[in-house]
RNA sequence: GCGCCCGUAGCUCAAUUGGAUAGAGCGUCUGACUACGGAUCAGGAGGUUGGGGGUUCGAGUCCUCCCGGGCGCGCCA
């Protein structure tokens, strides 16, 4: 049950009355119709633009069309009180009694509860993290894994039928310079003295294990060999060790994707061909001559003519190169075919999760994918923006090129999977964002993450109390059944109403790709329920467990049982582990 | 020089996608708490939403011009 959709069933209902008895005109756009929660607690339960909306094609005072259509929703036994205010909002605060139902839905649904037929079932492909094979995961790689799957986690759960995607970066020359480090690892571990690594290889210590590796498979046979009789062979065995590297990176922040997919393989088995024709076939490649860019001209600048995909014709600045001078793709050509081939597995709508640095991306693959589709997909490109690690009052610095970055796997360790992940939710991507390792495992307010545990591990420790009372486990389905009327405070339907909340909070979030917002919601969440357990302090009656009143103790159950449900609901669409107790 | 993102309380960030008096946490000031589990709660102070102009019933949000910060800018991926 979704309390915002019923009431806008109210309302339509309401409008059609009207229109019915000729008093608003017919037909009339009701799209942007809308029922939310007031933004003014003290404006009631319920509030409609309506009336604002209608006044323009109904060419009447939006006071005059809220006068007219508060009656009806006033008549309404679910409606207590329903009132006219401001410009011509329509305030509702409804019964009680809508509360205790919507509470028994809640424990029936159990994490279910906030689910939604939204997505219809319709195919989504987000696609995540994405790192080149060259070494583990860093930081920056931890907020786009994280995003990304909590994303597919929240389209899922808003009934999107979700896959979810790595694409290996398999094909460029980054690759084969791996290949080359893995060469000199091989012969360091062959006992020859290699010396420093040189620029433009990768240095990191991470390289040790595949150079072992080859030589152990091998022998010294490559050793003094020519490149062109190992390269291949090196290349081949030191991605798919990198790739083992990043899978069990990200399967140690609980992340595992459903599809892999090589760019070599695509470019091999011709996709890349295949797209180009296409897009032939439409008169979007020619070949002409770029302008340098103004005010920062390459010092190696010359005027040659390429092969160009008309992006400007899509809404980029300028045209973008399809092959590099000496025939072969680049690397948007490939990432084209790739988003070709998931159009092609019936992918309309499209989701890629990139890293701030690929902001100048965005609109050449979004006209890309707008012209081999001929308009028929949608691409949503996320940026996550850069993650500033603090310690100690410091900031911690990570080079990727110096190879002493910060890995994913050094943060794990430092704060765990579930604080990784619940902390990289907590700001909008495209903010950048300050992320302290000292005061994510404190325990206190400050740290979002230990305030909803904390409400969550709270209410199941009222449930085991209970449970030792009753001599046994009380089931949700049981308290479902319990009289709720006794529930009765403000703060304890001000929780209900929050929890009432929630299936709205994962279709707005589902809806804008912003799976942070899931994180404000719990915030606010667990403050009502710690805001009610203390006054339970103040006020012995309202604690949750009376030994002497077994009717009000089992609807006070209900109630925790709900909130630890709703939060239980919340963290699994981040992947995160409800806590039982906090040692 | 161009493009994209950001700019909101001293600090870190929200704001139901155009809604009503812009909200939280930290910090600061005042109070409550020998207990269903202590790390919590109640309240005060703190704002010209970087600045100017525009659009309309209504702008932090949309348009425009400045200012400041980040990222990027033809054969790197």
């Amino acid at each position: 049950m979704n309390i915002h959709q019923t009431f806008r069933q109210h309302v339509l209902a309401a409008i059609d009355g009207l229109a019915a008895a000729g008093r608003l005109p017919a037909d009339m756009d009701l799209a942007r119709v809308g029922v939310e929660p007031p933004r003014e607690a003290g404006h009631g339960d319920l509030s409609t633009n309506a009336a604002m909306l209608l006044a323009k094609p109904a060419k009447m005072k939006p006071r005059d069309i809220a006068e007219m259509l508060v009656e009806p929703l006033r008549a309404l036994d679910a409606v207590a009180d329903a009132s006219v205010a401001g410009p011509g909002f329509i305030n509702l605060t409804l019964a009680p009694g809508v509360w205790h139902e919507c509470l028994a839905a809640i424990l029936e649904a159990g994490t279910a509860y906030g689910n939604s037929d939204m997505g219809g079932g319709a195919p989504v492909n987000v696609e995540y993290v994405s790192a080149n094979p060259t070494g583990p995961l860093h930081v920056a790689h931890a907020r786009g894994a994280v995003t990304g799957d909590a994303l597919a986690n929240l389209l899922a759960k808003a009934g999107y039928a979700v896959t979810t995607e790595y694409y290996i970066n398999d094909a460029g020359a980054q690759v084969d310079a791996l290949a080359r480090s893995a060469h000199l690892r091989y012969r360091e571990a062959l006992g020859d003295e290699i010396g420093e690594i040189p620029e433009g290889l990768y240095p990191g210590d991470y390289m040790v294990p595949v150079g072992e590796a080859l030589a152990a498979e091998g022998g010294d046979a490559w050793r003094d060999a020519p490149e062109a009789e190992w390269l291949e062979r090196f290349r081949d065995r030191a991605i798919e060790m990198m790739m083992e590297t990043v899978r069990a990176d990200l399967a140690a922040l609980g992340v595992e994707q459903k599809v892999f997919t090589s760019e070599r393989g695509l470019v091999d088995a011709g996709a890349v061909d295949a797209v180009f024709e296409i897009l032939e076939g439409r008169g979007l490649i020619y070949t002409g001559v770029l302008e340098p860019p103004k005010g920062k001209k390459p010092d190696d600048w010359e005027p040659r003519p390429q092969t160009l995909f008309k992006a400007t014709d899509f809404g980029d600045d300028v045209d973008r190169p399809m092959k590099k001078s000496d025939g072969s793709w680049t690397y948007f050509a490939n990432d084209i075919a790739y988003h070709y081939d998931k159009y092609q597995r019936g992918f309309t709508t499209m989701i890629d999760i990139f890293g701030a640095d690929h902001g100048g991306y965005v609109k050449r693959m979004k006209a890309a994918v707008a012209a081999m589709s001929d308009g028929g997909a949608d691409l949503d490109i996320k940026l996550c923006q850069m993650v500033h690690l603090k310690k100690g009052g410091e900031p911690m610095r990570m080079s990727k090129r110096a190879g002493n970055f910060v890995t994913l796997r050094d943060l794990i360790d430092e704060v765990g999977k579930d604080v990784v992940r619940f902390i990289m939710l907590t700001r909008k991507n495209d903010s950048q964002m300050e992320f302290d390792l000292d005061k994510v495992v404190e325990q206190t307010r400050d740290n979002p993450v230990f305030y909803v545990q904390y409400a969550h591990a709270r209410c199941r420790s009222v449930l085991r109390a209970a449970a030792e009372l009753f001599g046994g486990p009380v089931s949700a389905a049981d308290l479902a059944g319990a009289d709720l009327a006794a529930l009765d405070d403000p703060s304890e339907l001000e929780l209900i109403k929050r929890m009432a909340e929630w299936p709205r909070a994962v279709e707005a979030a589902a809806e804008a790709h912003e799976p942070h917002r899931v994180a404000y919601y719990l915030h606010d969440l667990a403050e009502s329920f710690h805001a009610l357990w203390n006054k339970g302090k103040d006020d012995v009656r309202l604690r949750f467990i009376h030994e002497d009143d077994d009717g009000l103790t089992r609807a006070r159950l209900a109630l925790v049982q709900g909130v630890a449900l709703v939060i239980a609901s919340g963290l699994e669409v981040f992947g995160v582990t409800p806590v039982e107790e906090l040692r």
